[in-house]
DNA sequence: GGAATAGTGTCTTTAAGACACTATGTC
DNA sequence: GACATAGTGTCTTAAAGACACTATTCC
């Protein structure tokens, strides 16, 4: 074997065999009051007939960012101002080698969060696309290593809630507390306590910002009308909302 | 123009222009005290003669991961169990397509954390290799997006510090408390209370666990001898040890 | 002896959480 | 009227930070 030094100096990437770079996207929802995330059921081979995550190859003279974004509104049909609010922000990228049979290809994963999304319009290289609540995850078999890419996906978005605004973007722009505390639970999978989740949102500076509105009519089951707020400019919470202690998992 | 299922039915990268993927690594140590990032002079184009973190391209069959460690071990001669206690993570990926002039290249950056290490033998591809204070980068030219990418590491080496064990990567095996905080008040750059951080340190379950032995002397200017410590079993910090508010940044 | 440092004691302030309660709405 | 919910009051506990102090060691 040629030592580092030779191997290195004459070491030129087209010379080996092709790879390639895809754009996959977590895309998180909160619908009927459960997380989901969008799925495609793959039509072709490899996988054929699992599930697998909206993605694509990064076109030439595109950015990553861009790329994962035109997969996200291919597979949903969303587009204009609702597009322009979903937040997209780069997850990790994965490239062991074997992760997908045909080549090398590296995937660099986004994270996508927005407010309750329409039932998904399938796009061409997918038989049918659909959100999942991702309490049934479990029962679905996921193409290449997708399921460890929403585990990430999840975790990132439980951790986010805890010291971004990033809840008020699974909300519509003018939302209760109430709305806020259903976000906040559904992501974390624990029950809050209402009054003191109240107050504390409204301590921590920036979060949010009343309207002068209240909402229209009581909760379907009784109570008060409740104040209406839009997110405000805070970008980091401080001090955080921090997850209910969990020092079983800290080890 | 084809339209979008069409053009994705028929899209095969490997009809397309080639592309290529690097680990690139953002290697931190602490020396003389201050925080210093792994840098090597460029001697070839593009961008000869700038400065630019430690990569290469990953090889096929080879793990992005096991990429960046070979690119670090190469610049810094480390190997065997120093080269095992570093600490890799991956940071973020980079690929805007005008990044490299010569292909479109897509770099994933690695993150190290290493207790002071020696001055580094340089690899064949670099005219030289050192490390630099990051307080003195603003002094350099750096090629490519090198300078974001050591931006976005540093802000996450100093996020990481608050709520994981990270800073006993930053010291020998068995330290003291005074060790640790020094690594603190470099990597925020703020000085801390003594007092108050000894404390809070030996309150965070997990994060340090006593040997029984103390240092051979006390400090160089007086004072007693210090307790010696090991890195304990926790992996994320609870409570955090949060920085200093920072208000300002917030916005 | 003078000076610096390790480690502890104590008090104040801030934040989190438990619990209770009122007012307002739905059915 | 029964019941659920929005929003607030109050108390307890945990944690962060300011400050002071003792004991130990170097020069």
């Amino acid at each position: 074997m040629v030592n580092e030094q030779e191997f290195l100096a004459g070491y030129d990437p087209r010379a080996y065999p092709a790879v390639a770079v895809t754009a996959d996207v977590v895309a998180l929802t909160i619908r009927d009051g459960e997380l989901q995330v969008l799925l495609i059921q793959r039509a072709a081979p490899p996988f054929a007939g699992f599930w697998a995550l909206p993605g694509g190859f990064v076109r030439p003279e595109e950015d990553i960012a861009a790329a994962a974004r035109r997969e996200f509104a291919e597979e949903t049909g969303l587009g204009g101002e609702p597009l322009r609010r979903v937040h997209f922000e780069q997850l990790a990228s994965y490239g062991t080698p074997e992760r997908d049979p045909r080549m090398r290809i590296f995937s660099i994963a986004y994270l996508a969060f927005a407010p309750d999304l329409p039932e998904p319009s399938a796009g061409s290289d997918a038989g049918d696309a659909q959100w999942l609540p991702v309490t049934a995850l479990s029962t679905r078999e996921l193409a290449f290593d997708h399921r460890k890419i929403v585990e990430d996906g999840l975790e990132r978005a439980r951790s986010k809630l805890e010291y971004t605004p990033l809840a008020t973007r699974f909300v519509g722009e003018e939302f209760t507390i109430a709305d806020l505390r259903e976000v906040y639970e559904t992501v974390w999978g624990h029950a809050l306590h209402a009054g003191n989740f109240h107050r504390k949102v409204l301590s921590v500076p920036g979060l949010v910002e009343g309207t002068g509105a209240t909402t229209e009519h009581g909760g379907p089951r009784g109570g008060p009308r409740a104040r209406l707020y839009r997110a405000g400019d805070a970008r980091l919470l401080h001090p955080a909302l921090l997850r209910p202690a969990r020092e079983e998992t800290v080890r």
